[in-house]
DNA sequence: AATATCTGGTCATACGATTAAATTAATCAA
DNA sequence: TTGATTAATTTAATCGTATGACCAGATATT
């Protein structure tokens, strides 16, 4: 390679990073911050215990990496979503679409949302968030900028086509309904699963609810003056 | 494990194990339990910190002990408006309410829901609850039976009569998305402030909401085949 | 040879639990 | 009312352990 001195180094450690990255997503999605032993993540990620201090500082180096390694992933995983929403409500596009396109769409966004809090590949996610929310730390604010936001505002421009007579605070709240509606499915699994009896949510069960929540967006964006 | 029998002893520990409840709840609900310190609880509540094994016998019967406490707390606080709602959705009673009564009844249960949930003093009950709901342990199962399914049967004997026509299930579905309308101001409300701009969610945000969440009822219940 | 990466081992620390002794308060005999 | 008796409660101190961090040396890669 470069016969000087500022060479770049091939970076041999990267298995060993994304080896503890992605055991970390586990072991913290699990255990907490606090209950989740280096030792435990190391381990699960076939790795020596010292690598941590290593490759990331310290543990709470390497909680932060976790986060910047999630937002990452979830960006990606919703950007086709946000793609066709761009292309169909973008400032570029000739013809602006009606309420049933704009019904259709939210629709959709929402079967998405539903796929990812119920879906078992992202519970580790959802309950680093969840964990988040509940004491904000340095951590939440990349993800709040990076994922949170820009998926509340697609959800915020729909609305808007759906309820236009509503001003900004009413839409936004409406949004946070929606989210809501979805997010009881990951932040009250528990009670959710006693509650209607399922044992998990598979397949059928995630039908039932997406075909429910296509209902409850047909009542609450109805338009004024017709049938619900 | 403590004495039961409230007989000739006179229990002079109960003002202990008072302190040492009302502080292990903040500090569980601040830190979580693995970060939670057993000599931060006895410090809080100014107490020797051995007596939180001689009372609880372990950290871990503190714990557990927090949340009986818990399910007695909320069982008291939502004791009135359920007692409103056997009183007109009782048996016994003989003219039943009309649906324009049930909608109102609904609204109120929400009214006290949305204020619980945002309140600043149940903050740490929910935070509790929140922990426990992404890995139940044996304290969950207390806190459903005892506080969670019978709010969840009030609210589903109101729909019931709001939605006739749907099944057992779509009721319960319908129960939980409105449960999921208010739980996200507590469950997600670092984002929710992000996203409302509100700095904080006080009286005037509540009445907001909760004007917000009674339109969505009413959107959500309209009797069908007429407005909204 | 030089650097990045990895290894086994160690260390100070903070933790929950436990103990033995001290203190408190109720009960009873006088 | 007293002082003695007894059990419940509280205290200070200690113990064994598991942890995160760290280090000196080994190994791999260029």
């Amino acid at each position: 390679m470069s016969p000087l001195k500022p060479g770049p180094r091939p970076e041999r450690g990267d298995a060993t990073r994304e080896a503890l990255l992605g055991a970390a997503v586990t072991v913290f999605a699990r255990d907490g911050f606090d209950a989740a032993r280096t030792r435990t993540i190391a381990a699960a990620a076939g790795v020596n215990q010292a690598l941590i201090g290593y490759h990331f500082g310290n543990k709470a180096g390497l909680y932060r990496a976790v986060f910047e390694h999630l937002a990452a992933a979830i960006e990606t995983h919703l950007q086709p979503a946000r793609a066709t929403l761009a292309a169909e409500l973008g400032q570029g596009t000739p013809g602006r679409p009606g309420r049933a396109r704009c019904l259709a769409l939210l629709g959709e966004v929402t079967d998405a949302f539903v796929g990812l809090m119920t879906s078992a590949e992202s519970a580790p996610w959802a309950r680093l968030i969840i964990r988040e929310q509940q004491a904000p730390t340095a951590a939440f604010d990349v993800l709040y900028a990076r994922v949170m936001a820009p998926f509340a505002q697609d959800l915020e421009a729909l609305v808007t086509r759906l309820a236009p007579a509503r001003d900004t605070l009413e839409v936004r709240l409406a949004v946070l309904s929606l989210i809501g509606q979805v997010l009881v499915f990951r932040t009250a699994r528990a009670a959710v699963e006693r509650f209607t009896g399922w044992r998990a949510l598979g397949e059928d069960e995630v039908a039932v609810v997406r075909a429910h929540l296509r209902d409850n967006l047909r009542r609450l964006f109805a338009p004024a003056g017709r049938r619900a």
